[in-house]
RNA sequence: GAGGUUGUAGCUCAGUUGGUUAGAGCAUCAGAUUGUGGUUCUGAGGGUCGAGGGUUCGAAACCCUUCAAUCUCCCCA
């Protein structure tokens, strides 16, 4: 017998796991539900061609693909075309619907625009959304990063009102206040990006610079000018990049710089006023301006259908050392891939892998939450069960987590057992106790015990709620 | 796709230049203790040393192959 494993880059959640991941979740649904957001799920698997070609290349690549099944009965005939298929599908994994046409979602943003336009009748737009539903990506794995992993998402579409970019941003600013985790919140604009590559002369290599400046954090300048070089960026264009990026300050002064820089690109201006704006409205939103919010010009993003305001979520804590927890973006057409032309978007994402990866790193979860069973009835079998049963009806009719050991196995191991589950209170009814209609009730951190009626056990019980 | 590290009991790991019957701690079970847990003491069970091949009188150790896990780069959350 082989021991038992679990697929590479997937995981066991145990309770005081789960716990901690479903404070997460019910903190960020919280949030979302303030700001008027509602909720949707949609399936596991998409058809293929709904994801494929929309995350670049190497996103394609990491699809996870379902096999069709029935593969079995294939009579002998067609075997050589599922082999020439398969020969396909190893080369260019995508686009060859006999062997699989359905895949694992890769994200909850393209399932979501591809909901928008299948329901376009049925919802009012605009139409405010989140999301939070595993996701499946045949990554290779390694720290804080995993093959299935949870998405939670918030999304607006039907308006280009740069207000939903403010609220979206707030929605991070809040979020991460609740959990407490000291984040930085970078914002960019694709505009901006778009106008960089305008000025230095290539403004059809937007993508290739973008990729380089993204690394600016890991390798520094001169990294960059030599990944510049590589793709194809001449040094009069490295030396018009550098102005830009060396581009500091406080945001307004780097807002003002950019302007200066960008007088020559009409999308790179446009781009500076879309930050502008939108930290004008996230300002008047939050009552003032937020420290935590930092223009930067280097921010990319990967996911290539975004076009507007980009922004980025990282850890500020020094002592934590973690990419992004939390990404998101304009995109100007994403429903227009599925024939829904027009219609703006833009949303968020947070990363809640990463986050409970950071929140146990800083110790920021409460306390409380390690709590469930209250207390714990000890069978002693026979009579003492039944009577034993009636007291566990009354407790949780008056709303106390308990349980009822269900066999009536030796005092000592039943004992141990609360002892191991941690339930801080142990009600022994015992043949004197049921004679007069009592039950002792031991706290099993103090070790104080004292006999009560059932009524009075439950007082003190919910007492110490 | 490229590179590094590690595979020994349920878990964490020792195991000397290759040498008798492969060890410890934790965990589990039983007992000390039939209605009082955590601490302690005693005892027990538990192993194809990842797999396959090679070198050797002799391999957990050395060599080759292979599988798996894990980390870094790429890319991403």
């Amino acid at each position: 017998m082989s021991k038992p494993s679990i697929p590479q880059g997937t995981r066991d959640f145990s309770p005081e796991v789960v716990r901690k991941r479903q404070y997460i979740l019910s903190t960020l649904r919280q949030i979302f539900e303030r700001y008027g957001f509602q909720p949707i799920e949609t399936p596991s698997m998409e058809n293929l061609t709904t994801l494929t070609g929309k995350y670049g290349e190497e996103g394609d690549r990491l699809i996870f693909k379902v096999l069709n099944n029935g593969l079995h009965e294939k009579k002998e005939a067609e075997k050589e075309k599922l082999n020439a298929e398969w020969q396909t599908l190893l080369s260019k994994p995508y686009a060859t619907p006999v062997v699989t046409e359905r895949a694992l979602r890769y994200d909850l943003t393209i399932p979501f625009a591809r909901y928008v336009v299948m329901h376009r009748n049925d919802i009012a737009l605009p139409f405010r959304r989140y999301q939070m539903q595993p996701v499946w990506r045949a990554d290779r794995p390694q720290k804080g990063r995993y093959r299935e992993f949870w998405q939670c998402d918030a999304d607006v579409v039907g308006s280009t009102s740069l207000i939903n970019e403010a609220e979206l941003l707030s929605i991070y600013n809040d979020a991460f206040r609740k959990l407490q985790i000291p984040v930085t919140i970078k914002v960019n604009s694709r505009k901006l990006l778009q106008g960089l590559s305008e000025i230095c002369g290539h403004p059809d290599k937007m993508t290739d610079i973008t990729i380089a400046l993204d690394k600016l954090d890991k390798i520094g300048w001169s990294g960059v000018t030599a990944e510049l070089g590589n793709r194809g960026i001449d040094n009069d264009g490295i030396a018009k990049l550098e102005k830009v990026i060396q581009v500091s300050g406080t945001n307004q002064e780097q807002l003002a710089n950019l302007k200066g820089l960008m007088q020559e690109s009409n999308a790179g201006m446009a781009g500076v006023k879309e930050i502008e704006d939108t930290l004008a409205y996230f300002d008047s939103l939050n009552g003032g301006a937020s420290d935590n919010i930092e223009v930067s010009v280097s921010l990319a993003r990967g996911l290539n259908y975004y076009t507007g305001i980009i922004a980025e979520v990282i850890c500020s804590s020094p002592d934590v050392k973690m990419g992004s927890i939390g990404g998101g973006g304009r995109y100007d057409d994403l429903t227009g891939l599925f024939g829904m032309k027009d219609i703006s978007g833009v949303g968020i994402s947070f990363g809640i892998d990463r986050i409970y990866d950071v929140m146990e790193e800083l110790g920021t979860f409460p306390e409380q939450l390690v709590e469930g069973t209250k207390a714990i009835i000890i069978n002693f079998g026979g009579d003492a069960e039944l009577y034993a049963l009636g007291m566990l009806n009354k407790l949780r009719a008056a709303g106390v987590c308990s349980e009822l050991f269900p066999d009536a196995a030796k005092f000592d191991k039943q004992m141990k057992y609360a002892n191991k589950r941690s339930i801080p209170y142990v009600l022994i009814p015992g043949e004197e106790e049921i004679k007069n209609n009592k039950v002792s009730l031991k706290n099993f951190i103090t070790g104080e015990q004292q006999t009560l009626s059932i009524d009075e056990a439950i007082t003190v019980l919910k007492e110490n709620d």
